[in-house]
DNA sequence: CTGAAAGCGCTTACAG
DNA sequence: CTGAAAGCGCTTACAG
């Protein structure tokens, strides 16, 4: 079977190619009649336009490149599920590239992948949605990009992030309500504004409810796993022992929910524990994890459809949007005795 | 700042642009002063080729697809990066396409996405490497692709695996050591190959220490964490009840854990918990799981170089390698008493 | 060793 | 409403 092309589609229903072209994408200017022509022909002939001449003849791609630095499996391939579902539904592809905010001349990356792979756009999710640097190079290339779980106030950039200081609020005033108020922090890597937000949330709480804020009870991660085991064993090893941590991510909690386990510690009698997230780690181990959930596929998929829509036809005003997060309670979270 | 094409090149250089199109492709038949010169403006320029016009004169797309429907998030994200790792490597990109074995019409699903997006390859992880029929399609189709963890015996596909029986064997063989003889094992998807390959190491141990095989304690799973929770249930409800469970993977396994510790069962000394794989998970929880490490990321790795090169170059015969897997043991397993 | 011509499969800009 | 021409940035096939 030989190739189907434009050309054969255009001698097949006898009209010029530029025709084709017109029912292709939908312009006007063509009869109903000869359109009907041709979409019949497109069936018969089972055409699928070739991306790639399409591509270099409009200067474009149709690819999307999703960045990501993140230490969380599950968020990474949540993002990449909302992504895809917006690009598929424009006929768009996914380009993936982790690469790191902190590696060596990163701009100087994000440019070779630019100019190599011809991106038509990009998602830039944790930690990349927060570098102002990057942002401002892309802009000054005149790339198109959209932001995930982003704190950067701007009115020129498309972003949907979710309310990760309203989240962190409503899970302290959990463990507030509960009896606790010696409850610990665990915070995330300081390169993600979520770090901030999630520890302003924690704090705007103990305000509200006049427990005041001790910092021997504040500790620095970074999101990992491991970074959560070293914050667990400070915070274990404190006399007095709180009686509740809150990890800024689920990674983190479940590394204090193991050490705790380990130390004998009774979860959630002797320590109520809890995260932020909703990863599936949380409803694997036990006791659950009481989190925070956030709707990362839909952040990626709103962010993504209106990067595209941005780039098929540049709009004066921008989409930004704060989606809800909501908590979860588990068995990890109990009364204070 | 305008674009850098080969015809910038070619005029700053003072050659056509059929001999940068040489030296671009590392060709024969340019005399080192010529090729010395037109690199030298490579740089100047800072030319970048660009791949979709490459694309459409040579047919070719520099894209490689990756299938996968795998409930594992860490087992994609690793196939990802070892993917990632090769195309790279050889300026190729890759197109991530999850989708579902069982969903209706998957040959045509592919054939759309080979058509739309024009792939130059796919790389096949379970259950799709074991599809036979989407193997056939392929072959008939004339598309390359490569073959990850397939239990598939065929002389002309590329393949890269790793030894799941022999893993399960030993695995078996250290409970068996610590002197079980009572091991439950839950299946994993019947669609996988290392489903009937892991039961088989597990049974090929249990004969060799003449320890006969209890049906009643062989369970159906399907690799999820929830078909490891149903498993689990059934498992500790058998009386007598075993001494040690091994899982599939490592998702059940942490599915057995849960439920184990939510009855008060203490693991290891009341019962023993493997799995296989190596997940995050399994590191992540207490006590951290015996299992067996797959090298899933070098295997892809491996997958997709040789796909490249077929690609590029046809070879008579097709790379096929076994990888090791290897045993880890943690704080899941001890002796019985 | 080097290059002029034609072509990959589309679209843009223009003319009718 | 329709189409002939030129072009996107490369490569292939051929001639010298």
């Amino acid at each position: 079977m030989k190739k189907v092309t434009i050309n054969s589609v255009a001698q097949y229903a006898g009209v010029s190619k530029k025709t084709v072209s017109r029912v292709l994408n939908n312009e006007p200017n063509v009869s109903p009649a000869t359109r009907e022509k041709v979409l019949k022909v497109f069936k018969e002939l089972d055409y699928r336009p070739n991306p790639i001449a399409r591509g270099l003849a409009r200067n474009k791609s149709f690819i999307i490149g999703c960045l990501y630095d993140n230490p969380s499996k599950s968020y990474i391939t949540r993002v990449q599920s909302g992504a895809l579902e917006a690009c598929h539904k424009h006929n768009y592809n996914l380009l993936i590239h982790p690469c790191e905010l902190r590696g060596e001349a990163l701009i100087d990356n994000i440019d070779q992948l630019l100019t190599t792979s011809r991106l038509d756009g990009l998602v830039l999710t944790p930690p990349f949605s927060d570098s102002r640097e990057l942002i401002e190079f892309l802009k000054q290339k005149n790339i198109n990009y959209a932001l995930v779980a982003s704190a950067i106030q701007d009115d020129d950039s498309i972003s949907v992030c979710s309310n990760d200081e309203q989240g962190a609020f409503e899970l302290t005033e959990h463990l507030i309500a509960l009896g606790h108020t010696d409850i610990a922090f665990i915070k995330g890597h300081p390169d993600h504004s979520a770090t901030e937000n999630r520890f302003n949330g924690y704090k705007r709480a103990l305000e509200q409810h006049q427990i005041p804020l001790q910092e021997r009870l504040v500790a620095e991660g970074n999101f990992s796993y491991h970074s959560g085991a070293d914050s667990a064993k400070a915070i274990l090893d404190l006399t007095p022992r709180p009686s509740a941590v809150f990890a800024s991510n689920d990674y983190m909690a479940a590394a204090v929910l193991k050490l705790a386990t380990q130390r004998q510690l009774r979860v959630p009698e002797d320590l109520s524990i809890a995260g932020f997230d909703n990863a599936p780690i949380a409803r694997h181990i036990w006791p659950g994890l009481t989190t925070i959930a956030q709707p990362v596929e839909e952040m990626t998929r709103q962010a993504v459809e209106q990067l595209i829509l941005q780039i098929s036809e540049p709009q004066d005003t921008v989409y930004q949007c704060v989606l809800e997060a909501r908590l979860i309670t588990r068995e990890s979270t109990a009364a204070n005795h």
